[in-house]
DNA sequence: GCCCTGACTCTCA
DNA sequence: CTGAGAGCCAGGG
């Protein structure tokens, strides 16, 4: 049982769920804005570990979450990565195979959005 | 407390 | 842009 949610989770979820539709961003940019640096693989783990009906009344959006390459970091072929792609895809989001256009799409916060961030 | 693994990232070729 | 190698941190056995 996973009932002990760990706070860096929580701040991790809450990060991701800043994501506008739409946009993409690396586990490097989360772990950062998260007020975890250096995290990145913690926030691979996060993700995997999102309550399947979402976190605090609203959905996480993982999949908007891709490595710096622009890529699904997902195993190909695995329902994971298929689903990230669909999804992606339906936020208007171009896949091509398991890349994404990051120059277009990758999520640059503002600055409304970081002040947000620095209230906790 | 050591060792291995991982939804990562950076650097270099 | 792509691929290979090394680095880094936290979690689980």
């Amino acid at each position: 049982m996973v009932q002990n949610i760990k706070p860096q989770y929580r701040q991790i979820w809450q990060t991701v769920q800043a994501i506008p539709a739409g946009k993409v961003a690396s586990y490097g940019q989360i772990a950062d804005l998260a007020g975890l640096p250096k995290r990145a693989r913690l926030v691979g783990k996060a993700l995997g570990c999102v309550p399947k009906n979402g976190w605090q009344g609203q959905a996480v959006p993982w999949y908007r979450v891709i490595n710096s390459q622009g890529k699904i970091s997902l195993p190909q072929g695995s329902d994971g990565s298929l689903l990230q792609k669909q999804l992606l895809q339906d936020e208007q989001v171009v896949v091509i195979g398991c890349r994404v256009k990051l120059k277009d799409y990758q999520w640059q916060p503002s600055i409304d959005e970081l002040l947000f961030k620095l209230q906790f």
